[in-house]
DNA sequence: CTGAAAGCGCTTACAG
DNA sequence: CTGAAAGCGCTTACAG
């Protein structure tokens, strides 16, 4: 096999066939009308060929790429890893090809990330916490179809789907006070982080409604150690927290390490810890972590859903999904 | 913002700027004669059209597309996220767009995988232990430039880069050895993979020729769950190891947890635990693992630069690095 | 069912 | 430096 230089053309595999360009094409494009024989004489030729056709030369013909746009930011938290696993899966599985757009929560897309778009996707999903506001206007004054997982966001041409997460930090609060726990403390991620947002504040009103103080609050960046850190300054005064809410689950894992491996501290009989997210690790024996199940599977699927109906017909009016989320009790936390 | 249904092209913008359209598109090349003037008044035209070169049109005609396609696995354990992250990210910074292709180490590339390919991209890099021998087989018949990461293969345009395995494991051999461990066991990874090969029977090698038995060897996957199942195993009998080589570090979380947890053993008092590949986990204070550092952004890094020259020069003699990795000690094994 | 031809949006010799 | 034109590899009306 020397390898080829060049690839075969339709042009190849119409003169090997005996037959005219065009009648190459409509051999791969569903729903033509080409007849028996033709195919086969074509579809031998192709196959000794190795023909396959052009999908850039297609893309420019036809105006649609398959190519969605795939806006993530960085991968070093176990939740992004699984999300963006799962959604690029059902991608693919859907014939669709990902193409990544490297975002960052701090900043507008940049000209590298830009450059992706040069490719003319079809439609770009934006995945949570990947890049800031400003960035998702300027998506939007692209045109092209964007869809967005993890923040809300009203306007035309946009659906949007969103873990309720206000929900989920109710759930928190209730199961604590329920239980018992008087001594509250909040561990936030990102403040600028949409999310942050709403599951900080539900946390709270969930809180003063019950009748319950928050006695502590810190400010993470929703990393493993970030978790550590803040949870460490938390638990050091006098009146020590009998409960901690962090706003993920890699910084309940820094939580939980902080206190039971730098403070000496039995989780949960001294301390309930309680995460958000349940990637496969919170299950884990060394962590088993309580927390709320953002329903990552259910949400590609019906993000998939939403790309479908929105290629399909660009006009349709904007959706905004809010799956619920669901608390999963198991042995970090006194419930 | 009625969010325009069509881009603006090379030809909206000449019309708007007055020149012609080769002279639009010589704004946009590197190094292509333009005069000052034309330039302005092109570029000032193409800021109000919003305009940017298709990138598709553009590829068709130069028969580069600047897509590199990522052969990857699932992203499932702690090291392949840490992988794709540093790949994707230099990709990008030198300007090249990721193409995923989902691989099934099982498996030959099915029909969804390969129609990534048909995009034209510029060459294919293969990551660990993401496709099966036949399936690199497959792509090597493509003719298209190969960039192999986790194995060794020896062919005309294809490049490999892989950790130096057989010292990893000579390493930890001789630590275990030097450290008075004689009961040690091995808990290699899936054996389909180059890595465990290699893994395994270096370690053997090394044990045998400092004269020490291996007394025992369980059979995993590289995940954390058959970590923990084959370590509940192999501690059950009578003779119990007093040091285990993990093949992975996503399977020595699953033996930590299998000793620590399940079996009430203290570690490294009563087992020494040994990983390989580092990830950032193997650090967290729950863990504290010993391990082998694969030294991913080196290999990121130098698998780059093998790109660059194999996309200059197609018929570049091929090239095999093999990076060594280190052994990182912490808390994990008594060295 | 089939072929000739136009066109998708660019780049790049080729003349000037 | 600049424009007209060919060509990249397809799809898709349009005639037949």
């Amino acid at each position: 096999m020397a390898g080829e230089r060049r690839r075969a053309t339709a042009v190849d595999v119409a003169r090997l066939a005996g037959v005219s360009q065009s009648a190459v094409s409509r051999c791969f494009t569903e729903g033509a009308s080409v007849s028996a024989e033709t195919r086969g004489r074509v579809l031998e030729a192709a196959r000794r060929l190795s023909y396959r056709p052009n999908a850039i030369a297609r893309s420019l013909t036809t105006r649609r790429t398959n190519l969605i746009g795939v806006v993530m930011g960085d991968l070093d938290g176990p939740f992004q890893p699984y999300l963006f696993e799962t959604l690029t899966r059902g991608l693919a599985s859907r014939g669709r090809q990902p193409l990544l757009v490297r975002g960052d929560p701090a900043d507008a897309l940049d000209g590298t990330a830009m450059a992706a778009l040069d490719y003319q996707v079809d439609a770009v999903v934006v995945t949570a916490g990947s890049v800031s506001p400003a960035a998702v206007r300027g998506l939007m004054a692209l045109g092209v179809p964007l869809l967005l997982y993890g923040r809300a966001v009203e306007a035309d041409g946009v659906d949007s789907i969103c873990c309720d997460n206000p929900l989920g930090a109710r759930l928190v609060a209730q199961a604590l006070v329920a239980a018992g726990h008087r001594r509250i403390a909040y561990l936030g991620g990102r403040p600028t982080a949409f999310s942050e947002q709403e599951r900080g504040s539900a946390f709270r009103a969930a809180l003063a409604e019950l009748g319950v103080p928050l006695i502590a609050v810190g400010e993470g960046d929703y990393s493993y150690d970030s978790g550590h850190r803040e949870t460490l300054r938390l638990l050091a005064g006098p009146d020590r927290p009998d409960a901690l809410f962090c706003g993920n689950d890699a910084m309940a894992f820094g939580a939980l390490d902080a206190a039971r491996t730098a403070l000496g501290l039995r989780v949960p009989e001294d301390l309930s810890i309680v995460g958000f997210d349940d990637v496969p690790m919170a299950g884990w024996p060394s962590f088993s972590l309580t927390t709320i199940r953002n329903p990552v599977d259910e949400i590609v699927a019906m993000l998939l859903d939403m790309l479908e109906r929105r290629l399909a017909d660009p006009d349709a009016p904007p959706v905004l999904h809010r799956p619920p989320p669901l608390l999963v009790r198991r042995g970090s936390a006194r419930l």
